[in-house]
RNA sequence: GCGCCCGUAGCUCAGGUGGAUAGAGCAACUGCCUUCUAAGCAGUGGGCCAGGGGUUCGAGUCCCUUCGGGCGCACCA
C-alpha cells in the first residue's frame, strides 16, 4: 500500500513535531514537579546553521529561562528527561550549547521524503500554503513607446518566477501586463513619430525635433514603415491627424513586438491589460467619483488634488518637503489627480487600475514589481487604496534594483536618450534564454545586479546555469546507462530506502525534503532567488553523491535504493528549473 | 535638505526574520578519470561582517550615530 504524499512538506511537518513534542515534554515535566508551572513564552522550531547540531533546534528552554527562574540548560535537561520521541520523525534529541535542544531525524523522515518525490512527480514541491487564495501579479508593464530594456529583462525573469512561487505555493495566480497606451508619453510618441516623418519628406532641418521625443532608432524605423505604407500622403494633413495616424500604425506593432519578445523570454502572461480601457469605460471617472464622494479630494488652481499627503503617511511617505520649497504644508505634498486642462494624471488611471484589479475583478491582493526608481511612488499608491475604501495591506510593491551591465570588464552605460540602451530583444540574441533568466534571479530584488555579458553568453562551467543543468543531465545518463543492462526502477514499495546510510546520501535525501518548503518561503518573502540559489545547492550535493556513491554495478537492493533518490533528485531538480522556466536537458 | 535601498573574503554574493566556530561561487595553489558524462569532486590559503556607541543570556541580523555608494522627492510616467 502507498501513502498519499500530496501537499507534503517534510519541514514543515517536522517542526509541527518537533514543537508539538517540546510542549508536550514541558507539561510533562511540569506535571512531575521537574519544572515550576508558569506560563511559557513562546519558543521556536528553527534549522541550525551548522547540521552537527542537530536538523532542528528548539530556544524554548533559554526563552523560558526568566519564567521558570532556572538556568536555561536545567531546563533543557528537565525537558530532554520527559520528552518523548515515539511517533514523531525523531530518533533523539540532544541538550547543547547554551541550552539548545536539537533534534535529529530518523530514517523515516528521509525515506518519506525520498517517496514524496517520487510520488508526486511534477508537482512534488507543491503546497497548499496559500489556501487557493486570488493573487495578480503584475510586472514589465513597460512603455510601448519603445523596445524594452535590460531592466525589463530582470523585472521578467522576477515577476514571472515570483508568480511560479506562489503557484506552487498553493495560490491562484494570474500573470499581467499593464500596456500604458494612453497619457503623455503616447502624445509624446506621436509628437516624436510626426517629426521623424515629415523629416523623411522634408529633410531633418527642416523639421525641428520635440525637445522632450523619443530620440531612438526605433522612431526613426517606425515612421519610415509607415511612409513606406503610405507614402507622403500625410505631409500635408494638420499635425493632430498625421500623428493619431502614425500612433495607430505604430503602437500596435509595438505592442506585438513586446508581446513576440516576452515569449521568446518563456512568459505567458495570462492578461495584457489596456490603461485606454480605463478611460474610455469610465472606471477613471468612477474612481475620482468615489475618491470625492470619501473626501479624499479637493479642488485648486483649476485642478482637483487628492489628499495625498494624509493617506501616504500611514506607507512611509517622506516626511518633509524637498529643501528649499515650500514649508508651510506639514508632511507629504498632495497629488494632482485631474490637470487643470482637464486630462487626468497618470496616477489617476493607476489608482483606477487597482481598483480595478481589487474591486472589478476581485483579487484577494495584488503585486507589482517595479523598478527601484518608482519608490517614491509606492506609499501613494499603497495609501490611495485605503482612500477609496480598500486597504494598501492588499497591495504590495516588490522594488526591483536597476541592473548594470558589464562587458570587458567595464561597465556599459545606458542611454535612454540616445536610445543606445541594449535592448531585451539584443540580449537575448545574445545571450540563451536559460542563462539570462538564471542570472537575473541569482540575486534578491532588492541588490543591484552585475550583469556580466561576457559569462552569460559563455557556455561553459563558469557559467552558473550549466551547473544545475549538468547534475540533471548526469541522472539521465544514469538512468540510460542502467536502462542498457535491463534495470529499471522497482516499485518503491518494495525499495528499501533504509540502506542509504551514506553522508552524501542524507545530506541529499535532507536538501531535497526542505523543497516545498523554500518554496514557500521564496514566495512569502517575494523572493524568488532563493529558488535559483535552492537549485544550485541541490546540484552540488547530487554532484558530490555522484562522486562518492555508484548507482550501476552495486548490489541490486542499494542499487534500487540509490536509483530512488536519483530520480527523487531529478524531479526536484526539475520542478525548481521549470519554475524558473529553465531547460532541463538530458545530456549536455 | 528630507526619505528609501545598500556596505560581509581580492571579485560577485548568501547568511531561514536575534542563536552555536560567519558561508558559497569565481580568482590563486594542490590532488582525483581502465566502472553511471571531469560542464564534476576533494583539499589549502584568504574576514575588526564599513567605523563607533547601545538594547540582552546572545548582534552580521534590532536601535542611535558617523563615513561611503545607489535611487527618489513634478499639473512626468
Amino acid at each position: 500500500m502507498s501513502l498519499d504524499y500530496s501537499s507534503y512538506n517534510p519541514v514543515a511537518a517536522a517542526k509541527t513535531a518537533a514543537y508539538d513534542l517540546i510542549l508536550a515534554a514541558m507539561g510533562a515535566a511540569i506535571a512531575a514537579q521537574a519544572l515550576p508551572a508558569a506560563a511559557v513564552p513562546a519558543f521556536r522550531i528553527e534549522i541550525p546553521a551548522d547540521i552537527k547540531n542537530g536538523d532542528f533546534a528548539c530556544n524554548a528552554a533559554m526563552v523560558s529561562a526568566k519564567a521558570f527562574r532556572l538556568p536555561p540548560r536545567k531546563i533543557a535537561e528537565a525537558l530532554l528527561a520527559h520528552a518523548d520521541c515515539t511517533g514523531t520523525p525523531f530518533e533523539r534529541l540532544e541538550v547543547a550549547g547554551p541550552g539548545f535542544l536539537n533534534f535529529f531525524l530518523n530514517h523515516n523522515y528521509f525515506a518519506d521524503t525520498v517517496r514524496a518525490a517520487l510520488q508526486q512527480g511534477d508537482a512534488w514541491g507543491r503546497t497548499t500554503f496559500g489556501e487557493g487564495k486570488r493573487v495578480n501579479v503584475e510586472f514589465v508593464s513597460a512603455n510601448p513607446t519603445g523596445p524594452m530594456h535590460l531592466g525589463n529583462a530582470r523585472g521578467g525573469a522576477l515577476g514571472d518566477c515570483l508568480a511560479a512561487a506562489l503557484d506552487w505555493a498553493g495560490y491562484d495566480v494570474t500573470r499581467e501586463f499593464y500596456i500604458n497606451d494612453a497619457g503623455n508619453q503616447i502624445e509624446k510618441f506621436g509628437d516624436s513619430l510626426s517629426a521623424r516623418y515629415l523629416q523623411l519628406f522634408l529633410g531633418e532641418d527642416a523639421v525641428p525635433f520635440p525637445e522632450k521625443g523619443y530620440q531612438g532608432e526605433d522612431i526613426k524605423q517606425r515612421a519610415a514603415e509607415f511612409a513606406t505604407e503610405f507614402g507622403d500622403s500625410f505631409v500635408k494633413k494638420d499635425e493632430a491627424e498625421r500623428k493619431q495616424a502614425l500612433i495607430d500604425f505604430a503602437l500596435p506593432l509595438n505592442i506585438a513586438a513586446m508581446k513576440a519578445a516576452m515569449e521568446k523570454y518563456r512568459i505567458h502572461y495570462d492578461v495584457w491589460f489596456c490603461e485606454s480601457q480605463l478611460h474610455s469605460s469610465g472606471a477613471v471617472q468612477e474612481v475620482l467619483d468615489k475618491l470625492a464622494a470619501l473626501g479624499a479630494t479637493y479642488e485648486k488652481d483649476g485642478a482637483i488634488w487628492y489628499r495625498s499627503g494624509e493617506y501616504s503617511l500611514k506607507w512611509g511617505a517622506n516626511k518633509n518637503p524637498k529643501a528649499g520649497e515650500d514649508t508651510s504644508q506639514d508632511g507629504p505634498k498632495d497629488e494632482v489627480l485631474v490637470r487643470a486642462n482637464g486630462i487626468p494624471t497618470y496616477f489617476a488611471a493607476d489608482i483606477a487600475y487597482h481598483y480595478n484589479k481589487l474591486v472589478t475583478r476581485g483579487f484577494d491582493f495584488a503585486i507589482d514589481v517595479w523598478g527601484a526608481d518608482h519608490a517614491g511612488h509606492v506609499p501613494r499608491m499603497r495609501g490611495s487604496m485605503d482612500a477609496v475604501g480598500l486597504s494598501g495591506n492588499r497591495l504590495d510593491i516588490v522594488l526591483m534594483q536597476l541592473v548594470k551591465l558589464v562587458k570587458d570588464g567595464q561597465e556599459v552605460r545606458m542611454s535612454k536618450r540616445t536610445g543606445k540602451a541594449i535592448t531585451l530583444v539584443d540580449l537575448l540574441d545574445d545571450v540563451p534564454v536559460d542563462s539570462a533568466r538564471f542570472v537575473f534571479n541569482q540575486r534578491e530584488p532588492g541588490a543591484q545586479i552585475l550583469f556580466d555579458l561576457d559569462l552569460a553568453v559563455r557556455q561553459d562551467s563558469d557559467n552558473p546555469v550549466y551547473y544545475v543543468q549538468y547534475a540533471h543531465a548526469r541522472i539521465c545518463s544514469i538512468l540510460r546507462a542502467l536502462q542498457e543492462e535491463g534495470i529499471t526502477p522497482a516499485p518503491i514499495d518494495t525499495v528499501d530506502l533504509a540502506l542509504l546510510q551514506e553522508e552524501s546520501e542524507i545530506e541529499l535525501c535532507r536538501h531535497i525534503g526542505y523543497f516545498p518548503e523554500e518554496i514557500v518561503t521564496a514566495a512569502k518573502n517575494y523572493d524568488p532567488a532563493r529558488i535559483t540559489r535552492y537549485v544550485t545547492d541541490l546540484a552540488t550535493l547530487f554532484h558530490k553523491f555522484y562522486t562518492a556513491c555508484h548507482v550501476k554495478g552495486e548490489a541490486e537492493p542499494l542499487l534500487q535504493a540509490r536509483l530512488a533518490l536519483c530520480i527523487a533528485a531529478k524531479n526536484t531538480l526539475k520542478n525548481g528549473l521549470s519554475m524558473l522556466k529553465i531547460t532541463v536537458p538530458d545530456k549536455m
